[in-house]
DNA sequence: GATGAATGAGAATTCATTCAT
DNA sequence: GATGAATGAATTCTCATTCAT
């Protein structure tokens, strides 16, 4: 009764009022973050009514979730992407390591609620959250671990703490970028897959 | 008439029961999020009555404010003296990016609450702890750009994204540092300063 | 967002509730003072929940404000009624003055709330309450002067005195009449016209 | 325990501190009203501490109190005076009635607490000040009826009336009497009189 | 599908007063 | 005499959610 009904799966054909909702929330989130932002404030700014919410969401909590969906959804796809072409790892690590940060940037209202707000998830649905970014960082882990079994990276820091040594990066993106700064989001990627490469030499 | 009371000033003889929430405090907005934490919950928590939280905070954002007063001031004074060492270049921003990952894992609490909270400040005081952090963050930076500029560590990335990314990696310690984990606070800190440096070599 | 949202504009369909409400409230505030009253007493009282009263009402200086919109728009609507028929002006005048007593008699509990707890209102609610005392005033002045200058009243006292001088009395009467005491509210407002009128005599 | 313990009675040798605790708070119910107006407010404004108001006075409601008290012997007196004088009664009425006027716009602050907040008194104070102000009432209405018996003054209207409606102009003052406005309190006084005056010519 | 009135629980904050020192 | 820390009850207001229409 309480779960997500139909939210807008990325590429359903659902009404366009369950896309808007889900991005005015996703605005406001970012903006003035999950507790501060009512329900009404989402409607009202939405353009439509709180019964018409709650017929498309099950709670508000649902609706942050579909946030953290839409963006697990995202990266997965497209570290699984660039992971499994066949150039060598250091390129795919690369590339791997560059794309996050353009789509997270490209997706930067998400990537903020992403990491200020998952203790605010419902236990159920932050269990859920957590399995799906494990998956993650082992996939991105895997490509650290090959390039130091192969003498490619320097493999004596340990893998996992390289992960979370980039995405500590990727994470704090929403801290300081700004879209009318002095760097295009895909110059602030090459620099920091640059940095990582660097740090990773043998 | 609104603003903070006391609090306990770092080096001040006050009272324990100001002390003592502001510990409870703190502890309960790492654990459950700022805007979670009931003053209620504060004040059962520090065995005290809300009028006694209302004596000494002047309300509860004061409370919030008071964490990232503590935090500010601890992180810049520990700054300031690695970064004015005698120490050759590489060797300050050595001990200067180690040592923030050890104080920071050191009240991990704080470093949450810091980095997940900052939005949630007053406006007031929201600029006020930018205009520290940009103190801070200059600091930092004059240390990359003196080792840029002497040649010892590699000039083509901006030194303000080099500090960012150090930071990046600080910041996200909350989110998976655990005390019980493989890796002591000071191998955390001695693996990302040596990441840090590798990424710097020219 | 916190304004006054729809309260039951004079000739609206308005539900009862919000009717209810502001009736409840403009009896307890006369009774009891604005500042003795709380909101919980207000929907006790008139038998719905405090959500209800704040989804009619903004803010309960919203109640008082509509108080002191309903006292508004009728005695100007009495006032522009008395002062434009065709009579002589000491008859305008006299019915005028007679009317305001007895339709504050009629309505003492609004009239007890205006002029004791005017100064309670939001400063911005207050600047609007007092511009359209003004209006009001100084089409009552404009009877007075419009005597003076034919000759028809002593021109020897300013206008706007006079004006204060009945309004003083008509003021007072929350202060002094009982229903149940000797003098019919239309023997009061005969009574203070006569006055009025003599004190006007040149 | 809790009735006025010494709050400086109006010709007393009391302590400064008593008398200026009264003046600030005056002052400040007047402003803002008295319910408005906290006990810490007042010793704030008064440069003492919460402890010092409470060894002079026994609640905030006795402050309240002796402006009343304050009020009310003044007023009563000036009366006495002028009533008891030997002139004719059109002069000994016009003296008091101007002479009212006078010490209420000289005295402001107090004549708008004592209007406003009459109904906030404790009922046992309330019914205090209500004797004392029947007690002025009466004697006032005495010189009115003493010019009806003797014919000097038109006997038609009752004179409880006539007196309610010079103390309704007086009641009035505070609503709109500016000292930087363009008359000057005996004038303002000597036109009120003569309005009354004027008001009862045969 | 959609509305919006109404709920009820809980939020932060205020404040007159007391009392150990 | 005077302090000011502490109390505890009350205050205004918010909000996610429900449900009759």
């Amino acid at each position: 009764m309480a779960g997500t009904k139909d939210g807008g799966g990325v590429g359903g054909a659902t009404k366009p009022v369950a896309q808007r909702l889900l991005a005015t929330a996703t605005r406001l989130f970012a903006e003035q973050g999950y507790d501060r932002t009512s329900v009404q404030e989402i409607v009202d700014a939405a353009g439509v009514t709180k019964g018409a919410l709650y017929h498309y969401f099950g709670s508000k909590d649902d609706l942050l979730h579909e946030v953290y969906g839409r963006v697990l959804r995202l990266q997965q796809e497209r570290l699984d992407h660039f992971a499994s072409s066949g150039a060598p790892v250091e390129q795919r690590l690369r590339d791997a390591a560059a794309d996050v940060v353009v789509t997270t940037i490209e997706n930067l209202d998400d990537a903020t609620i992403f990491f200020r707000s998952m203790h605010l998830l419902s236990p159920e649905k932050d269990k859920q959250v957590r399995a799906e970014r494990r998956r993650y960082h082992e996939r991105f882990r895997a490509l650290v671990e090959e390039g130091q079994r192969t003498g490619v990276f320097a493999a004596d820091i340990p893998a996992d703490l390289i992960v979370d040594y980039h995405f500590g990066s990727v994470h704090h993106l929403g801290t300081w970028y700004r879209a009318d700064g002095p760097l295009t989001p895909q110059q602030v990627a090459d620099h920091l897959a640059e940095l990582l490469l660097r740090a990773l030499r043998p």
